[in-house]
DNA sequence: TTCTTTGCAAATGCTTTGCACCCAG
DNA sequence: CTGGGTGCAAAGCATTTGCAAAGAA
């Protein structure tokens, strides 16, 4: 599936919770899910609110942190707190469900993906009587110096 | 091994990182130590900071943060950040390594450890050629309803 | 005495809120 | 039209910082 293709899914999923939640289809709403569908894999919202500043549609930031609950609601974007205290947001629309790995010194992110994350938690379901509605785990890790 | 066993040793390990790096030992990091290794599991700056007002050694906001800071350093303390912005943080002297389940509609934190996390670990490290330093793995959860 | 640490209060930075104006329905 | 949505600026809140005073070495 292209990546336009993805877009066009997600605005169809976003102009159908929006109508099924009573929310307005407003044209910042569509600006921002294209800008996170067409430019990022994680971002938080002070280089989202910067680089929609430069293009033509111009939200604030109180838009935008609006938007990104609704976004999160409907599953198109997931939140996360990667140790300092500035959230970071990932699309996830059709992204299989991954985790990461925080490099220490640079702050890139890996992203990887292991069965045993599932075994794990059907084991902690059975464990402590529980629904699991959703996990974070994150790995934080340097590079290997010696080759 | 006791509790007070437990504070005892965590003191010894305090002075001897204070020592070794240079920091004086100073009446309020003890007091902040023993505070955290006598009352809590999970827990919060703020709490801690309103509980400590209404003690005997009352301590600024400022001077906890920095002392969490220190305690982390040597291992005595972690930190965490569940979800909001809110760093929570946690002793962790001979706890241990284990991972969190939190109960979305209480915020209760159950514990766990599962030695297929330590497998992942092993894998990504080979894969990606790192270093892992730490990880946290957080899930979260609702209590079945139906027994 | 010396120089780190403390405490206070002000500053910072991310996020939320109040409110007047705007526009989707 | 009408009420939800937007933008702006102000407010909130956890955390950090600057600086004078305190006190550990």
């Amino acid at each position: 599936m292209s990546s336009d293709e993805i877009l066009n899914q997600a605005q169809e999923i976003f102009e159908v919770y929006l109508e099924q939640n009573g929310h307005r289809k407003t044209p910042e709403r569509f600006a921002i899910l294209h800008e996170i569908y067409t430019n990022y894999g994680h971002f938080d919202v002070e280089t989202l609110f910067s680089h929609m500043q430069s293009g033509e549609c111009r939200v604030s930031r109180a838009t935008l942190y609006n938007t990104m609950e609704l976004l999160i609601d409907c599953n198109l974007v997931r939140k996360h707190q990667f140790g300092d205290n500035i959230a970071q947001y990932e699309k996830c629309h059709r992204v299989g469900q991954h985790d990461h790995v925080i490099i220490a010194d640079s702050g890139e992110v890996l992203e990887f993906c292991d069965p045993r994350i599932q075994q794990i938690k059907a084991t902690l379901e059975e464990l402590f009587d529980i629904e699991i509605l959703h996990h974070s785990l994150n790995i934080y890790a340097r590079k290997r110096k010696n080759k």
